[in-house]
DNA sequence: GTTAGCACTCGACGCGAATGAGTGCTAACA
DNA sequence: TGTTAGCACTCATTCGCGTCGAGTGCTAAC
């Protein structure tokens, strides 16, 4: 970074003036357009001079000669770091988020998913949110319930505040003495270690000591092992995906089926928010910068969520590069901070 | 229906191939391309001849002057009532449905989530199904198990096997006994009532004559009540949406937008299954007899399911008029009854 | 350093000719 | 009387071509 890439304040000017332009009309801006709106007191042809600077240093490009320019990757970091000016939400907007989110919402995986659309909703863009992912939590109870004669609900509790349940279905009757047994063998067995070290060898051991006819143990088993899979792999959910559908640049039915195929690939999503990492800073990746081919034209905007000590999952963003930068950030800071006091009560818990 | 509407075996052989044509290829079917499958030994000009006639009977019609033929809704109607041969899946596909299906799978919702999964894949269509719906059945039990000091599990089981629960935060914290306490009581008011007469009035009475402080007995009845609508109001859930965008007649980027809004209602999807009525046999509605504009280019084949006794839910596929509806109905045919196998023992229990 | 003026570029749009798939009709044939 | 070959006709699609206009770069004047 030479003095010769050194912005002056006027090029900074156009070059906001540019970004701000395209991302709301999606057409390449002309030097005409910017010097109308007098903001900066310039003719068309001044600020062509500057525009073609700008394009020489990489900021803008012009997607076929003669006609106006549009940011590049490169000059939307520029404005992102440097240029963007992020405004609060409205106070509206804000009391509507902070109503929905106080619900009482007992669940963390609810929690977060409310999080997401809400974002999707106030953004008008696509949401991906990580729900927390508690691997290394140890086991706060084992609970077994009884519903129905021959099934009962399996409930896992970390002391991460996660909890997740699920019916079983048993091959013969239990009697209230035998889930009892059961539950208290779990418990004691299993409280207390991470949920990760709740490995088939361990679950298996249970199978064997425990003295309760076979039909029963091991579909319990496994219910609390599929508990465990959902508590130690975070799910990824999509909200508000359709919203891509609102831009022109998705016009293009092609490019939708590639951004949908990418979507849907829990794994890749998975990644993407992965490498927030721990840090609870927000992230904008824009373009190229995701390194994956159909994200060339998308950008993500992500943030991770925790209780203040410990970071749990993460939310992000997805958009056409020329999103709104400053209301996305603005809706993710906030609705992240109501997140983080929400998931501290149910973790102080 | 005079003897004039009646099709001579030679008609109705170049209607099911115009269809079978059409159904796979989404090409206007010219009178050449029949005469050329040898299947019936007919030039073309005879052919044409009888297209013709055809046309006059409103069973095909041309998109425009000097094009092929393609099927009228009361052709595709016709077809599906008389001509269409159902033929069994393959072995190795029913084996796949089966293992899939046969996973202890204790929740009803679950198990008509996988079920739509199923139709979907096989298919490659759009599946929607209706979660079973519990409004008039019974309440079986009511739990309240502790999970950490300020939340509780909320568990409600119906006597239609349904099972709900939701993990509610109390603003202050909750002795056993006085869990146990609450717990009874719930129990004691409502259980055997109809989970639709658990008016908000009743609650509000539970609410009152139960001497715990407030904070504590508030969130639980709300999460009560939160249980009891999701089991009385069914949930309508897509599965393979996109898989809508892999027909050509939805390359029109405002067609797919239209058809992705009406699907995203729930109501409307509701609606179409709601119709379906009591009977549990299958139905197709084609085109235009789903009185819904958008819907103008798509078929439904709705099925119902339950325990043989009473029907609970439905389960529909949607995809182009020009759908595989051999396929479609045997697929759903197949899956719907391992549905109500299913259905049936968790009932039972 | 800024600006007016001008020639130039290039995508978008509209028009008309060529193409070809498929038809209806007529006349010949079995 | 039913079937078929032949032929004129229709019409969506495609492609080339000229026009239009937004926007540029460059030059010369201020």
């Amino acid at each position: 970074m030479g003095w010769d890439e050194e912005l002056n304040d006027r090029k900074k000017a156009i070059l906001r003036s540019i970004v701000d332009d395209y991302i709301h009309t999606a057409q390449p801006v002309g030097s005409r357009t910017i010097s109308r709106k007098h903001e900066l007191a310039l003719s068309s042809a001044t600020i062509r001079n500057e525009m073609a600077d700008l394009e020489d240093l990489g900021y803008i490009a012009q997607p076929h000669t003669s006609s106006g320019r549009v940011p590049s990757d490169k000059g939307y970091r520029f404005y992102v770091d440097n240029l963007v000016q992020v405004q609060e939400l409205a106070t509206e907007e804000m009391q509507h988020i902070r109503t929905a989110m106080d619900e009482r919402i007992g669940e963390l995986d609810d929690l977060v998913r409310r999080a997401a659309t809400l974002i999707s909703a106030i953004t008008g863009y696509t949401t991906l949110a990580m729900t927390p992912q508690a691997e290394e939590a140890p086991i706060r109870s084992i609970q077994i319930v009884p519903v129905g004669t021959q099934r009962v609900l399996v409930i896992v509790v970390t002391s991460a505040g996660t909890v997740n349940s699920r019916v079983v279905r048993l091959d013969r009757e239990l009697s209230d003495e035998g889930i009892h047994r059961l539950s208290a063998f779990l418990g004691q067995r299993l409280e207390g270690k991470p949920v990760s070290e709740v490995t088939i060898r361990l679950m298996m051991e249970v199978e064997q000591v425990l003295g309760l006819a076979d039909g029963i143990v091991l579909p319990v088993v496994e219910g609390v092992r599929e508990c465990m899979r959902r508590i130690g792999h975070s799910e990824i959910m999509l909200d508000g995906m359709m919203n891509l559908f609102n831009f022109p640049e998705f016009n293009d039915l092609l490019k939708a089926r590639e951004i949908m195929d990418l979507l849907r690939e829990e794994d890749v999503l998975s990644a993407m928010l992965h490498t927030v990492g721990k840090r609870t800073n927000m992230e904008v990746r824009i373009g190229s910068e995701n390194h994956l081919g159909p994200m060339r034209d998308l950008s993500l905007v992500t943030a991770g969520y925790g209780d203040g000590e410990r970071h749990y999952g993460a939310i992000g963003v997805i958009g056409p590069t020329r999103m709104a930068y400053s209301r996305v950030i603005a809706s993710i800071d906030y609705v992240r901070k109501l997140l983080d006091r929400e998931m501290l009560r149910i973790v102080r818990d």
